[in-house]
This record gives structure tokens, sequence and C-alpha cells, in this order.
DNA sequence: CTTGCCGGGAG
DNA sequence: CTCCCGGCAAG
């Protein structure tokens, strides 16, 4: 029902990870006798514990080549920066929770602190910034104000799920965590890895960013660039958001996150393949802005290589002994001049 | 693996 | 300029 249930629920799975990292060899799936089946209960029981209850737990460098990502920086119609994933471990503490560090994996778990902090849904749909106290109440709210789906009022596919996020608020400086939630940053606790600042303008989302807000086509009101995450407190939500320039399209069924690269949508207009084009002759340091600056990142060097002919050029009709009967191009090795397709 | 050939180096 | 080759990509 409400996000602690939630969350345990996701843990589950990983707890299972764990156990069969700690039982040594695979005797889950062996007889086993009642006492080391309550072993595992209790162990993980603690786990449990040990995840919900300490206060931080020290984690390993999140995710080693991970980067990271478009934490901030919201620049979509709607500007959710969601980002307050509960990554533990700020520097100030953390210390005496070694063995815990033991049990950890790669993905962060969703966690709440409990001390004075509390939880609240705000909607992430572009001027509303609604908040709400419950993730239900936020779902309605959603779903019926900005999806539209009045006549159907309990029909969920958990899309709701991508239009709020949750906050934490301080509870004895509500006024100011208010004020905070601005999507600009909220300075709250919870902020993004201390480790690295905020994300680093790495050259693939900026560009395409600007794509993005520049030729975005009237989008259905169904969907508010929901590209730039939304992150929500779910599992598949939980690594650092990516944004994919060009065309991507996830699928939130359930517990899967697919992203697809189609076509770049980039037309390149560059010069006309007219033969009589001259070539920019010293004095004039003319610019030609004719050509659209829009770039999709995958495009580097691309040297627009041709489709490799067809027929049979003199290497493949002579041979190599016949080497000195082949057109000079195929002896230079550059494209046959004797048999072009 | 083979084949076509681009980019670039040597002279 | 001619001549050659490394290496890549397509098949």
């Amino acid at each position: 029902k409400t996000f602690s249930f939630k969350a345990s629920n996701y843990s589950l799975p990983l707890l299972s990870l764990v156990l069969f990292q700690e039982c040594p060899p695979p005797t889950l799936f062996d007889r086993k006798s009642s006492e080391e089946l309550d072993m595992d209960k209790v162990t993980a029981a603690m786990v449990l514990t040990s995840l919900s209850t300490s206060p931080l737990v020290r984690s390993p460098p999140v995710r080693p080549n991970g980067k990271p990502g478009v934490w901030g920086t919201g620049k979509g119609p709607l500007t959710p920066r969601t980002d307050f994933k509960p990554f533990r471990s700020p520097p100030d503490d953390g210390i005496d929770e070694a063995e815990a560090s033991n049990l950890l994996f790669d993905e962060p778990i969703p966690r709440k602190r409990k001390n004075s902090m509390k939880v609240m849904f705000k909607c992430l749909w572009k001027n509303c910034g609604k908040v709400l106290s419950t993730a239900a109440g936020i779902q309605k709210h959603i779903r019926t104000i900005h999806l539209g789906r009045v006549g159907d009022s309990d029909y969920s596919d958990g899309e709701e799920d991508f239009y709020y996020t949750e906050i934490k608020l301080n509870t004895d400086s509500v006024a100011d965590g208010l004020s905070s939630l601005a999507p600009v940053s909220p300075s709250q606790s919870l902020a993004s890895p201390p480790t690295f600042p905020i994300p680093d303008s790495s050259r693939t989302e900026a560009p395409c960013a600007k794509t993005e807000t520049k030729l975005m086509t009237p989008l259905s009101r169904s969907a508010p660039t929901t590209l730039y995450l939304v992150h929500t407190d779910h599992a598949y939500q939980a690594t650092p958001p990516v944004t994919i320039p060009g065309s991507a399209k996830f699928t939130p069924n359930g517990s899967s996150f697919s992203i697809s690269w189609q076509s770049p949508p980039v037309t390149f207009t560059g010069i006309p393949v007219s033969p009589t084009h001259n070539r920019p002759v010293g004095t004039g340091e003319q610019r030609q802005h004719t050509h659209t600056v829009l770039s999709s990142p995958p495009r580097g060097t691309v040297s627009l290589r041709k489709p490799r002919g067809e027929g049979k050029k003199c290497r493949k009709v002579y041979g190599m002994e016949n080497r000195d009967m082949w057109c000079t191009a195929c002896r230079w090795k550059k494209a046959c001049q004797r048999f072009t397709d």
C-alpha cells in the first residue's frame, strides 16, 4: 500500500541474491534441514533489518563506471529534476557500518530516513508541483488532473509513477522544505551523490537537450517529456538516469525499462552535391551557416563509406598473381576504375 | 576468413 | 605527382 511496503518488496529479490552468496555451495535447492532454513530466515531478517534501520549504509563508490547521467539541469518543458535518490553515504558518517557493506550490491536501495523525516510526494507535471502526503493520493491526482482519466478513476497502469517523485521533508523546517521544492536544487538531506558534484555536462546531453527543446513536436499532452527521467522509488529507476538523444522509448511494464535507439533525427543539410562548388580560396573567410548544428552523439567521424560495389574488381578477376593486369587504382588499393559499379 | 578501398605515408 | 600499405568495414 504505502512506500515502505514497496520498499521491502523490492528488497526481497536482492535479499535472495545475498543469500546465494552467503550459502557457500548452491545447496539452496537441495533439501535442507529446517534448522538451515531457519538460519536463512534469520539471516534474511538480519539483512532486512540492517538494511532498513541502519541510519546510513556505506557503499562502495557508486558504480565505478556509471556516469553521473543527467542529474540535475532539467531542461525539458517539464523540469523535473528528480534526483534525490536515497543514495546513502554522505561523507560525514557511516563509519561504523563496516560489516553492512558486505551485504551491499551495486544498486542503491530505496530507503528512507526515519528520524524526523516526512515523506511527501510531489507532482512533477509542468507547472503543477502539487505535494501530497501519500503515493496513492498523488497518483490519483495525476491520474485525474493530468492524465484526464476521470471516468475510470481507479484504473491505473502505473504510468503515474513517472510523474511524481518522492521527497523528504525535515519536519522541523517544513516551510523551508516546501520552498526548496522548486525544481532547482533540493538542498535537503538526500542530495545527489556527494562524490561527484552534479552532473557534468558531458556533451552527450548538452546539445541534444537543446535539440529536444527546439524540435519538440507538439507532444501529446499525456506524455510530458519523461525522457528526462523522473525518478520514483522503483528499483528499475534506481540506477542513474540516462538521457538518450534521438528517439527513445520506454516501456513501463512493471519492472523493465528499455530504451531503444532509432535513426537519429538529424538531417544534415550540408553542401549541395553540385560539382561546381568552389573552394573558399585564400582571403575570404566566409562562413557558411547553412548547415544546422544538430548533431547526434554517436556520430563522430563517420566517413560515409560507400555501400561496397558489387561487381568483381581487378583483384578478384585477375587474381593476385596477375597483379600487373589490374587497373592502377586497384594496384594502389584505391577504388577500382575499370570495373566501376 | 576475403575483398574493396580510404586515409595517409614515402619518395 | 606516383606508388604503396595499414587497417577498417562489408560480406
